[in-house]
DNA sequence: AGTTTAAACGGAGGCGCCTCCGGTTATTTG
DNA sequence: CAAATAACCGGAGGCGCCTCCGTTTAAACT
């Protein structure tokens, strides 16, 4: 019988190598960095000059531009639904409820730009998006629950209805303006959402 | 008032000198059949040495690789439509109508590996679409049109139902029969389509 | 601590993309 | 037919992509 690994937590997980995880998880990060900023078409050369790594070791640990790409897209997404629970811990429900849908618009506006490569991750792997949406949806879900629990907004909204009204920010026409008219939508949705006193 | 141009078949047409116009057809020329040996990703460089000029002349023509795929693709459409009336001419309606599909299916083989391409063209040009899927069942209708009146098949078939069923062949899994399996499907459907004596 | 080894590194190299511009040529004008 | 000119040609060059492999190093073993 091989002996268990106790030290991982996700189980099929192989070790890397201290080094290894090290350059990975800077990788990961300046490339979010760079995909907010230029978009997911920069240069990858540039994104392993800036982790100080070469750019055989950016490869070795993505084989693929759409592989980095959904890595870093999937760990922005888990840190959004994160963000829920952190933001319920610190803010009274509704206001948790609020800056949660601010940062929610935040994120997909760095997913304006890369829409190409997006589309193809999508079709190419549907379960990242199914996947990614799911926990989406449970993050609002549960700051709905707890606002509405709490008698602070009505109590009669689906957990749908509001994720619809949100991604339809997504195809908000570009423009100097998109940040505050989807930040004023929002203030329109939470006036509509909060119970009157 | 300025004179008009009574030479161009198409008014809007800027005319192009002799030496440009004989480049341009060349480069559509291979590029068709490069596409349809290996995919949409071939070397452009590779297209514009085949076709004996230089990378920088391919370029002025085509400014992007999807311009370039999508004056194949259009060129091919329309091809395959206006070869509809010249296997009316041909042969008999219902043959016609047979020979035709195949020839469709034929057309369909090619566009299965360049599916990401396609795509990124459709969603960035989509009168493309319309207006190519317009011309095939244009020709598609003639066909059974004339077929139908001359009794060679039933008249109760709507051109869409058998679009539809032809377009399903692009879903068949890929596989070495998939050529032998469309014919099949292609023999089934005439087969019902026919009247009988 | 020293040795071993397999994992990880990183950059050179070959290829394709696309731009830019000095040279060439079809076409127009005299 | 020659000169003028605008259109066109083509390839060099700079950049990024991705692979391959000799070198380095973390980690396991003694």
């Amino acid at each position: 019988m091989a002996s268990a690994e106790p030290k991982t937590t996700s189980p099929a997980q192989t070790r890397l190598r201290a080094d290894a995880r090290r350059n990975r998880e800077k990788l990961v990060e300046v490339a979010a960095a760079a995909f907010a900023e230029k978009g997911v078409e920069t240069s990858l050369e540039d994104i392993a000059r800036q982790a100080g790594v070469g750019i055989g070791t950016l490869y070795r640990h993505f084989p693929s531009r759409e592989h980095l790409v959904e890595v870093v897209y999937r760990r922005e997404l888990e840190g959004l639904a994160s963000a829920a629970t952190e933001l319920a811990r610190l803010h009274s429900p509704d206001m948790a409820l609020e800056e949660w849908m601010r940062r929610f618009v935040g994120y997909i506006a760095t997913k304006r730009g890369m829409a190409n490569s997006l589309r193809i991750l999508m079709t190419s792997n549907s379960s990242l998006f199914s996947e990614g949406s799911g926990l989406i949806r449970g993050a609002l879900e549960s700051l709905l629950k707890t606002a509405g629990d709490g008698g602070y907004i009505r109590r009669d909204i689906e957990t749908t209805d509001l994720l619809h009204a949100l991604s339809s920010i997504y195809s908000m026409p570009e423009s100097p303006e998109w940040r505050e008219r989807s930040h004023r939508l929002i203030g329109l949705l939470m006036d509509g959402l909060r119970t009157r006193r």
